[in-house]
DNA sequence: TCAAATCGTTGGTGACACCAACGTAACAGA
DNA sequence: TCTGTTACGTTGGTGTCACCAACGATTTGA
């Protein structure tokens, strides 16, 4: 065992902040994340590269801002993902011959059983992630984050 | 109107991901800490230095490994925090002389004062998140997350 | 026809979570 | 006491994520 750089819990917080929902989440959110992150790296993919992927195969094919659109992703890290999944044989990108500003995006037959891989891996992540819940826990939580996500924070009807 | 880099939402996914609470999480996660994030900032303040000066204040004086502990940061990011709280003039670090390897760092009184700011901003920001929920639901959302939080992280050690 | 908008690319920014190596200093065992 | 090991702080990386700015090439629409 090497001297031990001894990390320290990447939970642990000062006692004003431990309890504070905003962190509380992040923990959540740190170890959802990073299971997932895991689970896709071993099969070599991103949490984006999956993102668009799946983007791409429910497509068929798309210009780089349709992927953009799709993903919630920048212009600019739809690029950089493509480069990725073109260089896997994932996917193809040629000019449109239609408007040659734009590229035309396609999955590979690669990429299609790739997709199909990795549903499963991310399906079984999430139960992971819900472990701890009963089903009628999973539904009430899942309620809550619908509250939660409901959009409008800005509109208070007076 | 500006040309319009026309930025996607980040909260659009793809069909198969849009669903899955990996992805809800995260969305939830964003939109808090982007909340505190923005709040923090607008007092000079990242989120890692608000730990950092609430583990001081809080310990009266610590160790940079002992931040590390209380923040769950890193030894190198402790590092850099402590420079930024310095340089703001909202702590001291000098060699102790009780181990001179070791640094004591400690708040000084415009630390204290901004700390006590940041408290009430945080705690604003808390119920803005919150805000969809009624008491009740808080307290179950509460409930949920300490048995999704409960598991034990850290394991898978054989 | 000519200015304006669009698309893809490149190359940044900052925050966050990590890890490796190094010098100094303290410590513990032989 | 000497010597090897550990601890501490610093420096400088890694990669992910979310963004933003500028540029060339192309298309559009006034």
């Amino acid at each position: 065992m090497p001297p031990s750089h001894a990390a320290p819990d990447p939970d642990s917080a000062p006692e004003r902040v431990r309890d504070l929902p905003t962190w509380r989440i992040a923990r959540l959110h740190r170890r959802s994340h990073a299971r997932l992150a895991t689970r896709l790296a071993e099969h070599g993919f991103t949490g984006r590269q999956y993102r668009l992927l799946a983007a791409l195969v429910e497509a068929g094919s798309a210009s780089q801002v349709e992927l953009g659109d799709r993903t919630g992703l920048d212009r600019s890290d739809v690029a950089g993902g493509v480069d990725a999944l073109v260089a896997r044989g994932q996917a193809t990108r040629s000019p449109d011959p239609a408007d040659r500003r734009r590229n035309v995006v396609a999955p590979t037959d690669a990429g299609i059983a790739a997709l199909a891989a990795l549903d499963v891996v991310v399906a079984s992540v999430q139960d992971d992630v819900l472990a701890p819940l009963s089903t009628d826990e999973r539904d009430r939580f899942d309620r809550l984050l619908d509250r939660l996500l409901a959009d409008d924070p800005r509109d208070a009807a007076p």
